[in-house]
DNA sequence: TCAAGATGATAATACGTATTATCATCTTGA
DNA sequence: TCAAGATGATAATACGTATTATCATCTTGA
C-alpha cells in the first residue's frame, strides 16, 4: 500500500511549514505585470527575451517591465520554471552498494567526485537515490515507490548491476549510463568503463618479459563484468606470450599453496584488497615477495585495507570515468547515439612487487 | 538580464527526448486515472491517503488505483509536487567548496556518508547542489537561477559559511541546518557541530599535566567558527591550568622559531594538515618530536596530506555529525524548535607526539 | 482610400500535483 | 415514506511559469 507516509514514516513535515522560519510570499510575474501594467505573458516574454516565435515587445514596455523587476528583486521560481520546461536538470545517481554497514563505499567516492565535477561544470544537480530500500546488502532499484523517475535519468554505480534492472531501464526508456562496462541487456547498454583487459594484458606481458613461465589469476573471473574482463585479458595475454597459466578461485592459503607447488611464480589479484592476505600467507610460508613470488594488483581495492607494500599493478581512472559518464548521459539526453560505450585506459603502476622470475627451481 | 539558458548553456536536452531510449512520456496521475477509471483527483487522494479533510475512498477503488500505480511504476513528479505542495522529500546538500580543482573535498566525504546513511534509513533522497556557480573558489548559493529551492530545504557543508547566505535563508524561510556550529545570523542558526573547545581544552590539560609550562596555538583562531572555537577552548584551558600560552599565526618556519626561542615546548595545530610542515621544520632545526617539542593536532586534516607520525590529537565525529544533521533537519520540517543546536564530542587520540616537557632548558 | 502587411500585446492553455467545495447516491431511523 | 446523515467521487481551482494562437491597431504603398 502506497500511502503518503509509506516508506517515509519518519519524514513528516509540519502542516504549516517550519516554525522557526517565517512565511513570506514570493514576488511573482503576476505582481510584476500588475506593477507595470501588462499581462503575465508579457512579463514572461520579456524575461525570456524570445525573438524566434515572431513575438515582439516594444522597447518602452520592455523597459517598464525590467524596471519593475529590478525594483522588486523578482527571481523566477525555479520549480515552476522546470514544470513548464519538462526537464528538471536533475541527474539521479543510483549506487547498488548501500552506505550502511558497508565499508565498500569508499571505493565509489572518486567516481562520485568525477560526476560532481562535471555536474558543476555543466550546471546540473545530482540526486543521490538513497531512498531505495536495501535488501540483502544491496539497494533495490524498482521496489515499490521507487523514486528513480524523479530525475531526468540516472547514472549507475556498483560492482555488479542487476540485469533485470537494466532491462527495465531500457524497456521503460529511462535514460541512463553505467559506470563500468556492462553486457547488453535487451539492447546495448551505455557505459563508461575501464579497459581491464588491456591493463591486465600489459602486466602479464611484463611478467613474461621478466621470465615468469607459470602465472596464476587469483579470483572469480566471472560474475561482475569487471572480473570477467580481467580474466579475459589475462588469458589472452598469457597465451600470446606462451606462458602457462591457471586460475586460483580465492586468496586462500591452501589454494595458493597448491599453485606455488605447481611452479607458479607470479600471482595476479583480481581483488587488490586481497594483497594483505596474500602477503601474510607468503610471509607465513617463508616466501619473499617479490624474490620468490611476484604479486600484481589488478586495480584498486574495493574494501578498505591498509597496504604497506608498493604493489605493482594498475589504477582505475575512477574520477575520469565519473566525468565522462556524465558527458555520455547528457549526450543521450541530447539524442546522441554515438560513442555511448567508452573504455578508458588504466594507468599502470610500476611498484616493487613484480620482479624477475626466481632462478632456483624449488623452495621447500 | 535573466534569460532562459542562463547558467545552463551546456545542458541542452533534445527537443524530442533521448534517441537511444524511446521517447518515453512520463506517467502521470492522469494516466493512472484513465487506467483505473477514476479522476485525477481521486488518484492524488489515494496517493496521499488523506483522511482529515473528510474525504473517503472506497476500498476497491483505492485498490484499483494502487494496482495501476504498481503496474506502471508511477512516481509523482517532484517538481510538480513541490509547486503544489511545497514538499518533495528531497533534501538539498550545499557544499561551499567546489569539487574542482579543490582537494579539500575529501575532508567532507565522511559528512556526506553520514547524511547518506541517515537518508537511507529515513527514506529520503539527497540533492547535491552542484549547479551553483563557482566564484573565487567558492560556490555561490543565491546566484541568478539558484536551484536551492528545488529541495525541501538544505544541509550546509563547508569550512566557512557566508553570513549573507545564512541571513537570506532565514529571511526567506528556507529550512536548513549547518554541519558545523555557526554564530547567529538574524536569528539562531540550526546546526550540528563538533565540540572543539572541550576537545582542545582536554588536550591542553593533558599537556599541563605532562609539565609543559609554555604552549602555543598555531593558526588563525578566527574566521571560521571552528577556528575561533578551538582557540577559545585553548585559552580557557591554558589559563585554568596556569600555563603560559601564545598564538603563532601560521605554521611558518620563522614564526615557529620565535615561539621555540621563547620557550614553547608544545604546539597545538589548528590545521592538522600542517603537521608535515611542522615536523619538517622541526627536523631541519634538529628538534626531536616529541622529545624536544610536542605536537598536537586539533582535528582532522582538511587537505590531503600524508602523515607518517602517530599524531596526538582528536578526531571530528564527521559521520555522526552528518547523521544528526539530517535528524535535525527533519525535526525542523516537523516543526521542532528544540535541540536544533547540537555539539558532539570529539574523540581524543593518544598518539605519540605529546610527551612530557623536556627537562633541559635550551636547545641551541 | 483601402487592402495587405507589420507591430504589439494578450487570452488561453499547458506542465503535474494537491485540495476544497460540491454534488450525487446510498443508508438509516422514526 | 422521508428527511438527515453517511458515503464516495469529482469539478474546479491553485501553484508560477512558458508558449502558441489570436486579436487589435498601426503603417504602408498604390
Amino acid at each position: 500500500m502506497i500511502t503518503r507516509t509509506c516508506g517515509y514514516t519518519h519524514y513528516m513535515p509540519a502542516e504549516k511549514g517550519p516554525a522557526v522560519t517565517g512565511p513570506r510570499r514570493r514576488v511573482t510575474q503576476r505582481d510584476i505585470a500588475r506593477l507595470s501594467g501588462v499581462s503575465q505573458a508579457t512579463v514572461s516574454l520579456v524575461l525570456n527575451n524570445r525573438l524566434d516565435g515572431g513575438v515582439r515587445i516594444a522597447a518602452d514596455t520592455r523597459q517598464r517591465v525590467l524596471d519593475a523587476i529590478r525594483e522588486t528583486g523578482y527571481v523566477a521560481d525555479p520549480i515552476a520554471r522546470r514544470l513548464a520546461d519538462h526537464y528538471n536538470r536533475i541527474i539521479g545517481v543510483f549506487t547498488y552498494e548501500p552506505v550502511f554497514p558497508s565499508g565498500a563505499r569508499d571505493f565509489f567516492h572518486p567516481f562520485l567526485l568525477g560526476l560532481e565535477e562535471q555536474a558543476e561544470r555543466l550546471g546540473c544537480d545530482l540526486l543521490l537515490l538513497t531512498s531505495a530500500p536495501v535488501d540483502g546488502g544491496r539497494r533495490r532499484m524498482f521496489a515499490e515507490g521507487s523514486r528513480i523517475r524523479l530525475a531526468d535519468g540516472c547514472v549507475l554505480l556498483g560492482q555488479e548491476v542487476d540485469r533485470g534492472d537494466l532491462e527495465r531501464l531500457v524497456a521503460e526508456g529511462i535514460p541512463f549510463v553505467s559506470v563500468g562496462r556492462r553486457d547488453d541487456a535487451g539492447g546495448p547498454v551505455p557505459y563508461v568503463g575501464a579497459d581491464y583487459p588491456a591493463a591486465t594484458a600489459a602486466l602479464v606481458a611484463r611478467a613474461a618479459e621478466l621470465g615468469h613461465q607459470k602465472i596464476a589469476y587469483v579470483g572469480r573471473g566471472e560474475g561482475p563484468e569487471s572480473y570477467a574482463d580481467r580474466l579475459r585479458g589475462f588469458r589472452a595475454a598469457a597465451a600470446k606470450a606462451g606462458v602457462a597459466y591457471g586460475r586460483v578461485p580465492a586468496a586462500a592459503g591452501e589454494k595458493l599453496d597448491a599453485a606455488v607447488a605447481e611452479g607458479v611464480t607470479a600471482v595476479f589479484l583480481e581483488e587488490p584488497a586481497d594483497v594483505p592476505a596474500v602477503t601474510a600467507w607468503a610471509a607465513g610460508r617463508g616466501l619473499d615477495v617479490p624474490g620468490d613470488l611476484s604479486v600484481v594488483a589488478l586495480g584498486d581495492p574495493t574494501r578498505p585495507v591498509s597496504i604497506d607494500l608498493d604493489v605493482t599493478g594498475f589504477t582505475i581512472p575512477r574520477r575520469e570515468m565519473g566525468r565522462q559518464a556524465l558527458d555520455v548521459f547528457l549526450g543521450l539526453l541530447g539524442g546522441t547515439e554515438e560513442d555511448v560505450q567508452r573504455l578508458l585506459p588504466c594507468e599502470l603502476h610500476d611498484g616493487a612487487t613484480l620482479a624477475p622470475a626466481p632462478t632456483g627451481r624449488n623452495h621447500s
